[in-house]
RNA sequence: GGUGGGUUGGCCGAGAGGCGAGGCAGCGGCCUGCAAAGCCGUACACACGGGUUCGAAUCCCGUACCCACCUCCA
């Protein structure tokens, strides 16, 4: 079987079939640097993240691109409010975008490359649409996409012309409504350094221009993935398809959007102001479980994010996380190469191939896990160590390997922090075991207690005890 | 008005004509000095009304409600 995935385009499951066999080319529509990463961007990054592992996983070469929009509206008016240059402001909230980017085990892009960076590549795309008549240019600095020039406007998202309103704007310089801008004029209140020269004079990219002249720049004239989240179908990404193909050139083979993070099951979003962001949301819970919440669903249904769900991931991620190290500590933890190379469960890989159904493969995985713990219990080394290769490649795929260097070294904790409560923890562990071993379990109880107030959780086994912080931070 | 998505048990969440995904929380048990973890067992479902079918959560028709997009958005 070969991986299957939806395409917004036709709104059909289909196989995908990468132009170049063997290998993917995907551009996914990344930050607008204006302001502080939420988790809703997390949730897109993290969908289109499992692709790219499934994809590679799966003997794929892929090539990643993810753009930066570094000039639009809101930058200028955030920046200028703030009393800071609007590059300034820009590059603040990419660093914030990485941060978290990082933070939650999102494989970095081949490329990144920014809006600003590309402004010869988009004059000349501009130059190729008025040349075709797909394009003209409005007052000074103004230059829009002529809708009505284009019959196949509309096609991504299934929308006629007739039926797209408007708020028509008084004075406006386009010849319809519904044109968009590929060039905008700058505007007296603009700081000087966000305009640039163009033969329709001085301003600044329109949103949707830069990535069809990024895509087309890495990817070619025409790619595999296009991504994004299920709000960029239209305007934005109608409009790169659109401006893309009048140019003449070929576009995305498939379109795949994810859907919203809501909160008290309404969308989140910077204008209703209930937005969570990613570093408010790691001040209470480790950045893994933040992964696991955000990735546990299907990226084509709405994710209700809440106290609730993130307590239940944390239950699931201490579930996963246990058989994990309990099972490296029995039979000693595989290689990444060993991990990179077993072959995973069938229903895994099936249930991935069916456009990423990762609650289909989280029921496998969890199964898995039974199994794995029962013969964990029984001392089926052979057995164990097979399901902890097994586990943890599953893990892998999803960014969720308890052992990967990712989240290892964030359960290590501080090194010297972290040895001195070894040696405290272990001289409490092993009075503990004295006072087991004389009955006198007042004493013991006393002992778990005071550890589990500071918590520790102390669990008895056959041989020994062991001990982990509470969180699923792992101890030994 | 146009274009989509949805409504599954106490909660989250897959599935898409028959065989009860899975998780969390319950309950009962095993294990344990007691716990914890783990395992076993167990109850509780497909918005509503019709229809098709031997059989419908799944297909068709209708109704209700929710959510999104229609040039700011992941």
């Amino acid at each position: 079987m070969s991986v299957r995935l939806h395409d917004s385009a036709t709104r059909e499951v289909r196989d995908l079939q990468p132009r170049t066999p063997g290998h993917v080319g995907i551009y996914l529509c990344g930050a607008t640097v204006q302001g502080a990463p939420h988790i809703g961007h997390l949730r897109s990054a993290i969908a289109f993240d499992i692709l790219v592992r499934w994809l590679r996983r799966s003997g794929l070469g892929v090539t990643l691109v993810r753009n930066v929009t570094d000039i639009d509206d809101k930058i200028l008016v955030k920046s200028a409010e703030a009393g800071v240059p609007w590059w300034a402001w820009a590059h603040r909230f990419e660093r914030a975008f990485g941060a978290a980017y990082d933070a939650l085990g999102v494989l970095p892009p081949d490329y990144e490359p920014r809006a600003t960076g590309h402004v010869p590549e988009m004059i000349e795309l501009i130059e190729r649409l008025i040349e075709r008549g797909h394009a003209y240019a409005g007052n000074e600095g103004n230059v829009y996409f002529d809708v009505r020039s284009w019959p196949a406007y509309g096609e991504l998202t299934h929308q006629r012309l007739e039926n797209l309103t408007t708020e028509e704007e008084d004075a406006s310089d386009k010849r319809d409504p519904r044109d968009f801008a590929l060039w905008k004029a700058t505007k007296s209140t603009d700081p000087e350094g966000a305009s640039w020269a163009t033969p329709w004079g001085r301003g600044r990219p329109g949103w949707h221009l830069e990535c069809s002249a990024m895509a087309r720049k890495y990817l070619g004239e025409g790619f595999d993935i296009h991504g994004g989240g299920i709000d960029l179908r239209f305007p934005h990404h109608e409009n790169e398809n659109a401006q893309s193909k009048a140019a003449g050139w070929d576009f995305a083979g498939l379109w795949m959007h994810n859907a919203w993070v809501t909160v008290g099951g309404e969308k989140m979003s910077k204008s209703l102001g209930n937005s969570l962001t990613v570093a408010a949301v790691l001040d209470r819970a480790d950045a893994v479980v933040l992964r696991y919440a955000l990735g546990a669903v299907h990226y084509r249904s709405t994710l209700e994010f809440s106290d609730a769900s993130l307590a239940e991931s944390a239950a699931a991620w201490e579930r996963i996380a246990g058989f994990v190290t309990k099972s490296a500590e029995r039979t000693g933890a595989a290689t990444a190469e060993e991990v990179a190379a077993v072959d995973l469960p069938e229903g895994f890989a099936a249930a991935l191939d069916d456009d990423l159904n990762v609650s289909a493969a989280l029921a496998v995985l969890h199964e898995h896990l039974r199994q794995a713990n029962t013969a964990l219990a029984s001392g089926d080394d052979a057995a164990v160590t097979t399901a902890h290769r097994q586990v943890r490649g599953m893990l892998d795929v999803l960014g969720l390997d308890p052992l990967a260097e990712q989240w290892s070294g964030a359960q290590a904790g501080d090194g010297a922090a972290h040895q001195a409560l070894s040696v405290l923890v272990d001289q409490l562990v092993t009075e503990r075991a004295t006072a087991r071993a004389a009955k006198d379990f007042a004493r013991a109880d006393e002992l778990r207690d005071r550890l589990t107030a500071a918590g520790v959780v102390v669990e008895d086994g056959a041989d020994g005890a062991r001990w982990s912080l509470r969180g699923g931070h792992d101890g030994r």
